[in-house]
DNA sequence: TTCTTATTTGGTTATATTGCCAAATAACCA
DNA sequence: TGGTTATTTGGCAATATAACCAAATAAGAA
């Protein structure tokens, strides 16, 4: 793997880095029923604040949120609803582990 | 969030994680054309063998590929092509992020 | 301007990840 | 059996990530 194609696949893993977290997964996963600010997030989620808002800059330096700021609140909109069919192939890789995992104890 | 929800977003996490690697991305996108030895992808990767291994346990736990011995050789399988349909999607992501880079520095 | 609300940033500590080396294991061959 | 090849495992050091608190910033309201 030369210098380009490790550059390539570095940048394919940041976009995807920023969704290899619970928080981040459930962030992407509200959103994508309609926008909300971080402090609709916070209290969805029940961390700091300041813990939300570094998820949140996780996922908009990866490009998969945009913010919005009206008034003193910041908006955080889904950009990539693309990303949300992804969560299905994840599902089933996780229904095949656990049907493995059941053959297994049998 | 409660409990509940938070190990159902840390098991999809460990899925998207085991992605989450520039590495590893590579060997999923070479072994979507094909099953392949530790020591052919050892040979591409250009890295320690024993490194190229605990990328594909990672891989391998997350039920993303398969193991095959035959031999002294394993051959590591896609175990769930749908993973590739996902890059699609985080290309693009990069595409729109450098579009706005661009308009940025305009 | 001062107060309040919403958000971000900086700093710190704890934990997790990554990559290498050396050693252990496993299967085949002579 | 002993040797060779392929792979995995354990351990270590370097680096990255994540969560909290406190302080800084930004916009609107009094």
């Amino acid at each position: 793997m030369d210098k380009k194609m490790f550059a390539f696949y570095k940048t394919r893993a940041v976009v995807v880095k920023a969704m290899a977290h619970p928080v981040r997964l459930y962030i992407v996963d509200e959103l994508s029923r309609g926008e909300k600010c971080v402090c609709e997030l916070t209290e969805l989620i029940g961390m700091d604040m300041s813990t939300v808002s570094k998820h949140l800059s996780v996922l908009k330096n990866a490009g998969i949120v945009q913010d919005e700021k009206r008034g003193t609140k910041v908006f955080y909109i889904l950009r990539m609803p693309c990303v949300m069919n992804f969560f299905d192939c994840v599902d089933n890789v996780i229904r095949e582990l656990i049907q493995e995992q059941l053959e297994f104890i049998k």
